[in-house]
DNA sequence: GAGTGGTCTAGACCACTGG
DNA sequence: CAGTGGTCTAGACCACTCT
């Protein structure tokens, strides 16, 4: 038998939809309150039960925050709570402290093959390039080369970057207005260059971790191609299966 | 204001419980389908959209699958789809042939301190060590070294494990009852020792991933510790964060 | 107390599976 | 066709937050 209806998409789905525009057009922003259930309910014309079904769907992609007693809200970087979801490395003791970003470097360059690939920019198009280091306790673990597509990220310095106090997401989403949703990272063992040995404090030729990681925004738009190298001597990638 | 009710629990995760508890008994088991929702609403003495939501957070906890049409069944490590479950290792390539595992030896042991600590049992109680090989297409990618709780693995052998046709876990569920739900993976790099590097194929001294793996079952009882080394010159570890 | 999200119910109907 | 999960509604009440 054929299927009755093989695009069938059900109501919460459309009105999720909806209100996915709402967040990608930037009339809901990031740290801000939508709508409550019961208005939601009423704009869209359907049920109460309808708009909680969509919510929870994005709840569960965390791209909304519910707050009960006050509100649902749009998922933001600069939310404290948000700091460590990107980043998995993890100090071996009891160290709390809060990692570091210790920008170094920032300059223009055009896409060569593979970032216009991963960046789905055209070849030659302007990127920008950042290296920075991260430090935990004052001790540098990370090195990062940063390559961001120059048309979203126009009027990037690496003075806006060193004057920044948070997270680099969180620079991302108030100064250019992109939320980084979600990530893909591939991992691999090499071994430390001379510079980046330095630069970590390392032996060259000691095992590091290659963390490639590949940001998506809103409509899986990849927007930022980073390279890691962590040290983990005295840190780990921690990464729970579910 | 003082909570009215500091300990407050909705009637669906009560229900979550009860459903808990019949999966842990046993009295629903791996592959099977449980009850439906009506007969489950009828037993507990709830409506059917109580049960529901009990079973979507199990659902969404990958502890039990929902098929329209036909009823929710107890996740199984048995079912191809969980295979890559907690296996993130991706070929470079195009490469689409399924991983072997190769087990080399089995013997028993007591346990240490640290394998004691990290399986919260007695230092000094019987241990099972396994350790395999990974390879994919009959090229070798991963040394594994497993350690296992004596007293829920009796009988284990190398002979069963050679003669078992699928993953770890299947066997685990099969053979043993235990049915492994989460894990917590530490992420290190290495370079290889002389007799890593030869059965792995590589130079002395190559840095591979060290993959140090935790698993839970029911109730996070940890029942499995392990040590894999990867190789990551023609594979990597893949990670979504979300 | 007013407003928000969170729970629970009962019932109707839809989409999918299998005999 | 009967039985399953999936959607949608409308309404009642609860827990939480802020004023």
């Amino acid at each position: 038998m054929a299927q009755t209806s093989p695009t069938f998409s059900p109501l919460y789905r459309q009105i999720k939809s909806l209100m996915l525009v709402a967040l990608e057009s930037g009339e809901w922003s990031p740290g801000q309150a939508i709508p409550s259930e019961q208005e939601l309910a009423a704009r869209f014309g359907v049920s109460q039960g309808t708009v909680r079904k969509a919510i929870d769907e994005m709840a569960a992609e965390n791209l909304l925050v519910r707050k009960q007693g006050k509100g649902t809200y749009v998922a933001s970087h600069n939310d404290p709570r948000s700091l460590f979801r990107f980043l998995r490395l993890v100090p071996e003791g009891e160290d709390l402290s809060h990692p570091v970003s210790v920008p170094l470097e920032c300059w223009r360059a055009k896409a060569g093959q593979e970032a216009a690939r991963v960046l789905a920019i055209e070849p030659g198009s302007p990127i920008i390039i950042v290296r920075r280091l991260l430090e935990f306790s004052a001790k540098p673990v990370v090195v990062d080369e940063i390559y961001l597509p120059g048309e979203v990220f126009q009027g990037l310095t690496l003075e806006m970057l060193q004057g920044w106090k948070g997270s680099l997401y969180s620079l991302f989403e108030t100064r250019f207005g992109l939320r980084m949703i979600r990530a893909e990272e591939r991992i691999r063992a090499v071994a430390a260059d001379r510079r980046t040995a330095e630069m970590l404090r390392v032996k060259e030729g000691v095992p590091l971790l290659s963390v490639e990681r590949v940001t998506f925004t809103y409509g899986d738009r990849p927007v930022e191609w980073r390279r890691g190298l962590y040290s983990t001597d005295e840190h780990f990638y921690l990464n729970e299966l579910n």
